[in-house]
DNA sequence: CCATAAAATTAATCAATTGTTAAGATGTAT
DNA sequence: ATACATCTTAACAATTGATTAATTTTATGG
């Protein structure tokens, strides 16, 4: 069986109450990520991809209700579910219309004890298990839009068309594409694909990039001057 | 539960206030040493690293302001706070350009009740509290109101509207927004930015400012004539 | 209110980084 | 061994970004 821990992320202001959360569900075997507010909830839904987000109502910028409805138009997290986080007599009325969003409600303070069963129970019934749809961190196989990188297999497929690529190159494109948007700097690609101690001119990646840009379409990987190479999406 | 306390660094002329202070921060659970002069101060805290600094303004030697000059041009307590401690109707004439280098102001004599609320709401609005164990993802993302800056991604967004800025503009803005309403001088922005080695012309920075009023609005960062430059919340 | 130093502005110049191309080196399969 | 693909380098071009220089504007203390 594929066991997976469920992977929680927790959106609050308040450092105590993320760390009270983080340290008892991660006791409890779950991996746990924070977030201090309703952009970076949003970010780190996106790279982490939670089965459950605890989510704070009341956060200053943008708070949870807002936060909620963001991520529920991001396709990846479909199956996620998003639990809020209350505080005991806060005002209701505003969060009763958002009962839309939310698989459940959680009041502040709250007993472990409670929290762990309320949690356990929403990802059984909810039968979210982790394998299912949700793409794990050492996929071989990385899809993101139009192109689908198969490890394995060694492949790129763009838009149905399968290409082979040359082993650097291909290594280039994978590495870009991991985390599409994020720039690399020439020594991060250096790092990682060519290694510490093996020394290669200035112009090397250049040209691999240009070759690349030649079989993928010019306008996927960004130049950042000064800084680096980014795949962009 | 391995909490990491908050290490305060005091420093003081008069032991009868370092003793005062020190008392009531121990009694909260900080860790605290006190130095009484400049030199000492700087001593202390490489060796001590502590998150915060509270700085008496004026001492016999080197005085507070000339003191957190110097603990700037530190590497490692880049990200030390720093607040002035400052004896009501003191002479705020030369203070005043001060407020550079200085996350925060504390008029002495002060309430130990007082002093903890602004010393928790200083710890908490920088992140630089214990809590900050929760592991965070490689993402690097400062957000300020409208303004996020994606680290990773080399971009900053502007009410959803996406820039690329050239790397030092992006350094520059990155390094003011990091701390809204904080001073930065002319001489730690060379020191960040383009390093102890690197001389380049009086006229350089404002350039870069230029352009980036250009493009962010000409009100969001502000001079402070003869000392530097702040961003605006 | 003026004198003065600091900062803003603008355009021009300079510097640094990356793009491009082709050739040669290295490796690999038949 | 030969042919082919891949990787790297070198030389130069192109582009972008950073800095300076010259001038005007602004802020501040006397």
């Amino acid at each position: 069986m594929n066991i997976q821990e469920p992977r929680i992320l927790l959106v609050d202001d308040e450092k105590d109450i993320i760390e009270f959360l983080s340290y008892n569900l991660k006791k409890e075997g779950f991996l746990v990520e924070a977030a201090a507010n309703g952009k970076e909830a949003i970010s780190k839904a996106v790279s982490f991809k939670p089965h459950l987000i605890l989510l704070d109502v009341m956060m200053p910028g943008m708070d949870g209700m807002e936060a909620c409805d963001e991520l529920r138009k991001i396709p990846e997290l479909q199956k996620t579910l998003i639990a809020f986080l209350t505080a005991r007599g806060e005002d209701y009325s505003q969060i009763a219309g958002f009962e839309a969003g939310a698989d459940d409600y959680i009041t502040k303070p709250v007993k472990p004890k409670v929290l762990l069963s309320r949690i356990k129970a929403l990802l059984k019934r909810y039968g979210q298990s982790p394998a299912e749809n949700i793409p794990t961190s050492d996929e071989q196989i990385i899809t993101h839009n139009d192109i689908t990188i198969d490890k394995n297999k060694y492949i790129v497929i763009q838009n149905g068309r399968q290409m082979e690529l040359p082993r650097k190159e291909f290594e280039l494109l994978s590495l870009l594409v991991s985390k599409p948007d994020r720039v690399f700097t020439r020594d991060e690609i250096f790092h990682q694909i060519w290694g510490d101690d093996v020394i290669v001119g200035d112009r090397t990646i250049d040209v691999h990039i240009r070759k690349l840009r030649e079989k993928i379409g010019e306008d996927r990987i960004k130049t950042i001057k000064g800084v680096g190479y980014k795949f962009e999406g």
